[in-house]
DNA sequence: GTCTATAAAGTGATAGAC
DNA sequence: GTCTATCACTTTATAGAC
């Protein structure tokens, strides 16, 4: 013991303070990027929004490539407990009604969105990020648009991977066009539009 | 007459240098604003690619915003001639040429799908141009579905202002994309799929 | 029209007191 | 852990000589 005891009890306080303070951050950070990019965002409009100094947000997050990292590996923290909501759920089912959540979130749409674009950008951070989530959805995608060709509820002549990847494609330009002119595109119901045509009616 | 006479032959001498020095640094901020973003892309970037002091550019154009609204202007003045050749030619066959084009040219690709998700975020210059551009294709592309539709072409059940918005999201959501793996993500393919998916067999 | 010089503000990041 | 102070640099934009 080169210093004073710690009581027992007390271990846990600055620990649960610490992440109380991280989650501010990162919920800062998240708010700051999504209305206005990751160039166009400074830590001191991070810092403000979290209530304290930029360089003591820089004791949590050491660079700003690294609180944009941790800001969305968060927000996949959180949309991935919302996914596993849709275990058991048809592949359209579930991305349909997360089509109409997110209408409601638009602050996660715009994130995602301004993000994504600019990744494809000289240098940028979350490049790797983007080109892993796209090879991921379409995966995915794929195997489910697959399973529902295995049960012949599929159109002829659909390829599954084709298909996939341009789920993918339409549900984000749906969302860069919703988040333009909101009160003219139904992301929901184009997204319902591409399933009656790549589905065929149910048997029963 | 205050100063000396001007020679009739040299009157256009100075006019078409100035536009020769302008149509440099359109080109410039293109392709700046295409690898960078507007946030990211700076003027003393544009104005090295150019050849000339950032001071002097600002002689062309007085403020970042006017420059990124010319390049756009600019670009739209270019590819609306290559539009003018699709005249006479089907819906369908002009989009897929129009993307296999496309692929030889990815800044322009670039240039689009960087700015166009970047203009969604706060006091972004373009957004107004892209809001535009959006309203004007989906208008046109309904119009074109609607035309097919008459013809008895389509689909019964599609409804051609839907398919004109997922028609335009789908184009943008596949180039982003691409962008990010060009290897494995086929634009125009996917297209056509697309088309295969709401047109009907041809009759004859 | 083009330049140098510079203003005026903001950037990410570091040092070190407390 | 949090702060002030500050570094070293970049940004857009202006003033004025030539």
């Amino acid at each position: 013991m080169t210093t004073k005891d710690t009581p027992r009890t007390g271990r846990r306080g600055p620990y649960a303070k610490s992440e109380e303070r991280r989650r501010a951050i990162l919920d800062a950070a998240h708010a700051v990027f999504a209305a206005k990019g990751y160039r166009g965002g400074s830590l001191q409009d991070v810092a403000d929004r979290a209530g304290m100094s930029q360089t003591s947000m820089l004791h949590y997050f050491p660079s700003k490539s690294d609180l944009l990292m941790a800001a969305l590996q968060w927000r996949d923290d959180i949309t991935g407990r919302a996914d596993a909501a849709t275990v058991g759920e048809g592949l359209m089912e579930g991305i349909v009604r997360t089509a109409l959540y997110n209408e409601g979130i638009p602050g996660v749409i715009e994130l995602y969105t301004v993000l994504c674009a600019e990744s494809v950008t000289e240098g940028h951070p979350g490049r790797a990020y983007f080109t892993a989530r796209f090879e991921r959805l379409r995966t995915s995608y794929t195997r489910g648009i697959a399973a529902l060709a295995a049960e012949g509820r599929v159109r002829p002549g659909v390829d599954p991977g084709q298909a996939a990847t341009s789920l993918v494609a339409l549900w984000d330009g749906l969302q860069t066009q919703w988040l333009l002119a909101p009160d003219t595109v139904d992301v929901a119901a184009c997204l319902r539009g591409y399933f009656d045509l790549i589905l065929l009616p149910a048997e029963d």
